[in-house]
Formats: structure tokens, sequence, C-alpha cells
DNA sequence: GTAGCTGCAAAGGTTTTGCGGTCTC
DNA sequence: GAGACCGCAAAACCTTTGCAGCTAC
């Protein structure tokens, strides 16, 4: 379990074409709109909320509603992942080769500074748990909050 | 990690008096509302959206904005417990003596029945992430989702 | 050319805020 | 009687929907 930053405007791992190869696969339209979507994720990997993702993109690049719509799209076909963090909204992540594998992250409740945390151990839990009860197709949603040692030392109060 | 069900209607095993004491120890007024809303979630031992707490009120006892403002007061003296299924709404459950410890649930995608986990292993894991992120203060939201058996048999599209 | 996508406007749902009147202590 | 609390109205958000025009294929 071993946390690794997300902050942003690192070198980017995965191209733009790649991302709209899949588009294509799955004949959907490649539009401009699109395009900025992915290159604004694709830069910044880690979940954003959906008017931060806006607010990356250029004027007039994209509808705030486009966003919406297309977060939906995408998600449906498994290119952006959901994820609560319980305040302001749902976030969505790009789902990159290398974070392909379920993941979860470590979130301060101070900064708002992302880690993601690799492995997750609950794969088993949930099998004991559907042998337990009886469900099927159980899944998990599991997200870590605390305080980020930058905020220990400023003790920036919680926004 | 052995799933229990929280059915509605259930003997209810906190009493009134002992939610009211509570309120009083705290210099809080015990109001009409307050007692009407304490009373509805003492019979329905399970997370419960506000518009459906509100529901279960008789007409006229309480304004739905009151029940958010209680929502908000009894959670920050450790009353109720905010819990997050990602639809519809925040929900609140009733932190009683015998499920005080930290739980989770078990959330059927399908009729929305929910279940609870008495047991969590994921303290000594929030441990391992403090030492390894130097997060201090670390807490975790974790909840399961699937489909119970009786879904599994009618199969009901999901909502 | 056509189906799909977009922008704009408007509506829907949840949650918060302001304010005057009411009630508990 | 004072301060806390409540109901009502309205606003602030986040998200979805309808529709007419535009665009990628």
């Amino acid at each position: 379990m071993k946390p690794r930053s997300t902050g942003c405007c690192h070198g980017s791992h995965v191209e733009l074409p790649t991302l709209t190869a899949k588009l294509r696969k799955e004949s959907l339209k490649i539009t401009g709109p699109r395009q900025a979507i992915l290159e604004a994720m694709r830069h910044h990997p880690h979940p954003l909320l959906i008017k931060e993702l806006h607010a990356l993109l250029a004027e007039g690049d994209c509808d705030l509603v486009t966003v919406y719509r297309s977060m939906k799209t995408l998600q449906k076909m498994g290119m952006v992942r959901r994820v609560e963090f319980g305040k302001g909204g749902s976030r969505f992540e790009l789902v990159t080769d290398e974070g392909r594998e379920h993941h979860h992250h470590l979130v301060c409740e101070a900064c708002h500074a992302v880690m993601q945390l690799d492995d997750c151990l609950l794969l088993e839990v949930e099998r004991r748990i559907e042998k337990a009860s009886g469900f099927r197709s159980v899944t998990h949603r599991l997200e870590f909050f605390g305080i980020c040692p930058a905020c220990q030392k400023s003790s920036v109060p919680k926004p």
C-alpha cells in the first residue's frame, strides 16, 4: 500500500491519439470538445470535479453541459472512472493503462491534495461477502481521508 | 465479516429518553421536531435519505429544512453518522450504542436493500497508510454494492 | 446525407441561507 | 425573558433534459 502522489502537470503518459483511437473503435465521433476534454484529463491525472475540468478548458472550447454528457459517455465505455469524495459533486479520472487496475485515493481534508494508493486488499473481502450474504457482483467504493504532512505544519483550517 | 440485515421496523433498542438526554447534556433544546426525528430514526435503523426521513414524519411535524438543520447539529455532536451511497444525496443513521463502532454497508443496487457489516479490517490499514504517506488522522469511507439474493431471482432492472 | 454531437435555455433535485415569529429553558 | 429553534421563502448548487443547428464520418 505505497502512496503515490498524483499532483498535476506530470509528464503525460497517455498519448492523445491513443485515446481518440478508443473513441473511433466505439464508433464515437472525435470532436473538438472531446479532444479538449481528453487532453485536459491526461495532463491532470487525478479525480477532477466537472467544474474543475471545465475550467481547465480554453474559453469557448466546450460547454459545461457537454462536459457532463461526455463524462457519461466516457464512463459508459470505461475510459473514465467516477470517484466520490463526498464534497462538491462527482469527480472523474482517466482510466490509464498503468492505472487501469482498481485503486483508491488518500485525500487531504485540509488542502485536498490527492495521492493514489496502488493496491487494494478488498477483492478477497468481496468474495467473502458474496459467500456470507448471498449477494452477487459485489463491488466496493473506498476512499481514505486525512491531513497531509504539509498541512500538519501549516495547520490550515479545514475548509 | 458477517452480514446483518437492517430492515426497518425491528424492535427499537434505543429508547427515546436516552436520546433526548444526550441533547440535554449538550444544552440543546428538546423540541417537537427533534423528538419526531429521533423517534423515526430509532425505528428505522439504517441509512435514510433526508427526504425519506422527512416522509416518515407525520404531516406538519417537521419542516424539510429543519430535518437538514437537525442532521447537521446531530452529526456535529456525534449522534448521527453521515453515509454516502452515491445516489440521491447524503444518508444518515443513528449512532446507537450497539452500532457505535465503525461499520460498513452492503447495498443492493437493484432494490436498495441494506445490510450492515459488523466488523472492519481497515483500521490496521489506516495505520499503515499513515506510516507510508506521512498523513495524520487517517479515516476512510467504504461501502459495498452488489445484487441481493432476492433480486438475482426476480431480475429486477437497475433503477 | 445522416446520425450523432453541441450549445443554449430551462427545469429538476438537493442543500443552504435569511428572516421574522415561536418555543424551550 | 433570552437565546435557541422553527417554518416559510428564496437562493445556491449540481445535474439533467429539450430542442434546433452544426459537424464528423
